[in-house]
DNA sequence: CCTTTAATTGACCAACGTTCAATAAAACTT
DNA sequence: AAGTTTTATTGAACGTTGGTCAATTAAAGG
């Protein structure tokens, strides 16, 4: 019943992706519809369901390079040449830059409820953060417990997900971050 | 062109929010609908919006009480005859039960982006803030200034929203919430 | 040139939030 | 009691959503 697109560009998984994402970055998860996407992209809004298998899919798809991306972030930091309570820091500081600059990722990652997507996520933020309570016990040579990684784990998803859902921007919160972090700091190292 | 209900029981705001609010409670915010509430009720979904100007309005309703019952819950920790930092410890510990006793309330008073409930909320999230910050001013004998107090809301949050998400209630991660305001509280009287 | 496969289309579905003219019950007025 | 006004309810309608799928044709392989 339907003609099929001239040969000029066949859809692909990136080509999608690509479009999803900056649609994503800007209006987030619930006001990205399929059919903006294939409208953006001037195809028809079924065509995407033959690359993704549903919206979740699709986003998650993006939200899956988050993750190698705060992974490789937090390797970076734990290369450098540094003393390791200044990466201590930074790690700590990363986290919420990271966050904070991709918002409606991090929502994704961390904090949506959506059964669906929930699917999807898999190890994603297990893996992300067992290398984040690495970093932890290694730049504190191993001084703080579990129970404690966990706790500052949280206390810095607290700012992220405050700051996410006010809509502030990482620059605009640096200052809070840095004298957050600080508390954290120096409540790791008493514990 | 339609007729009018016959009259053993006319709509009240109160009946609608009694209503949506064990639908609320159970399912969330995104998987009510206003058409599942008026069929709970036996009433057309067009009746609902005689009583209250959209699905935003209906739930800030609900949420608004859940302020009330925060601040009145932090009234009576106030209140009771105990030493200052058992108090406090029970300002902290009850933030947390709140919060994961009341799940989808708090999703709505303190983590939703959706900007049409924004709207509604007002001065709700800051008026339980300065009824948590005075708690904390006050009992710690105004040792902590308000760049900790800030802090220490900003860690309670990370816990409860964490375990929002993970949908587990309160007496699944009792012990955890102790052992974290611990840590939020030993930190408290460092600085 | 013929056949097969792969990709695209858009009609269709159920559900949503929201609006609104039509309606009748209820409450007033006389 | 009759007439009028107000108030509450209805359901059709609109636009939008995520999702499905038979029909279709472009491209690939023979």
């Amino acid at each position: 019943m339907a003609p099929r697109k001239a040969v000029n560009q066949e859809l692909t998984r990136e080509i999608i992706m690509e479009a999803a994402r900056t649609l994503f970055v800007t209006d987030g998860y619930r006001n990205v519809s399929i059919r903006k996407i294939a409208a953006k992209l001037g195809y028809s809004h079924g065509s995407i369901y033959y690359h993704f298998q549903n919206k979740a899919e699709l986003f998650y798809a993006l939200v899956e390079r988050d993750f190698s991306a705060l992974n490789q972030k937090l390797d970076e930091i734990l290369a450098q040449r540094n003393p390791a309570d200044v990466k201590l820091q930074a790690v700590l500081i990363g986290f919420i830059e990271f966050g904070l600059t991709h918002q409606n990722h991090y929502e994704i990652m961390f904090l949506t409820k959506d059964e669906e997507i929930k699917s999807f996520l898999n190890q994603g933020p297990n893996k992300s953060y067992e290398k984040f309570a690495n970093a932890l016990q290694t730049l504190s040579e191993k001084t703080i417990n579990v129970q404690t990684t966990w706790s500052v784990f949280l206390m810095l998803h607290g700012f992220v997900a405050h700051y996410c859902q006010s809509g502030q921007q990482f620059h605009d919160v640096r200052g809070l971050a840095e004298s957050y972090v600080n508390i954290i700091f120096t409540s790791m190292l008493a514990s």
